[in-house]
DNA sequence: TCGTAATATTGCAATATTACGATATGAAAT
DNA sequence: ATTTCATATCGTAATATTGCAATATTACGA
């Protein structure tokens, strides 16, 4: 095979894997920290900066913003792209909220 | 091609990357959920939990003790695992350090 | 020692991801 | 209107991941 078996898991764990697939490739981690840094990014900015080819980038872009990630001016020739916040803190208080209930220690060794 | 460019990215993407692949399939996320809440956890039992092939759980075993996520005896009939809850902070303090140095935003629409 | 129970490894097929060149699109400038 | 610039999409090749059956391994008990 080498599709995964979504039915078997509850939402929570679906919704962490998802959340967690964004931040899977160093593109799309080394792409979110520079656009959280710039007043306006666009794509060719990122483009230099990681050494990706524009359409690799532009590809990873569209992971990140079908992941919610993205907001901003998508139209005409200077897109502004930026980092949802909100979102993003949304996939912070996931990410803890699964750690701090997964701590338990279930062995003393 | 199909694998990633290593060289061009900075250690601690690198490094959040590799920690988000672990995350980033749902059975993984489930067994770490499950071994935390378990007293005593033998890879069968998590079979008879998670729903898929013994092989294949083995298998993403595997990758979580690859990265360093589990501790317990490995040996014998009873083997125990158990969530490595340092490694596991460890894990959580690089999202959040990542987090917290990624919200800044860049245009205000 | 031999069998058994529990887990690991191997080999393979199906699918997903990554990367990039080529091309398309869309808005702005000329 | 045409060119130009920035980004998106398409097609395709290379590689990675997922899943499982079959088999190997390993420790324990009879």
């Amino acid at each position: 095979m080498g599709a995964s078996k979504l039915d078997i898991y509850t939402d929570q764990i679906i919704e962490i894997a998802a959340f967690a697939k964004v931040f899977a490739h160093p593109a799309r981690v080394a792409i979110l920290q520079y656009i959280s840094k710039q007043e306006n990014c666009i794509c060719n900015d990122i483009v230099d900066e990681i050494g990706l080819a524009q359409a690799t980038i532009s590809q990873h872009l569209k992971v990140i913003n079908e992941a919610g990630l993205l907001k901003g001016n998508f139209e005409g020739k200077s897109v502004c792209y930026c980092l949802n916040t909100i979102r993003f803190k949304e996939f912070q208080d996931a990410f803890n909220s699964y750690f701090n209930t997964t701590q338990t220690n279930c062995c003393s060794i």
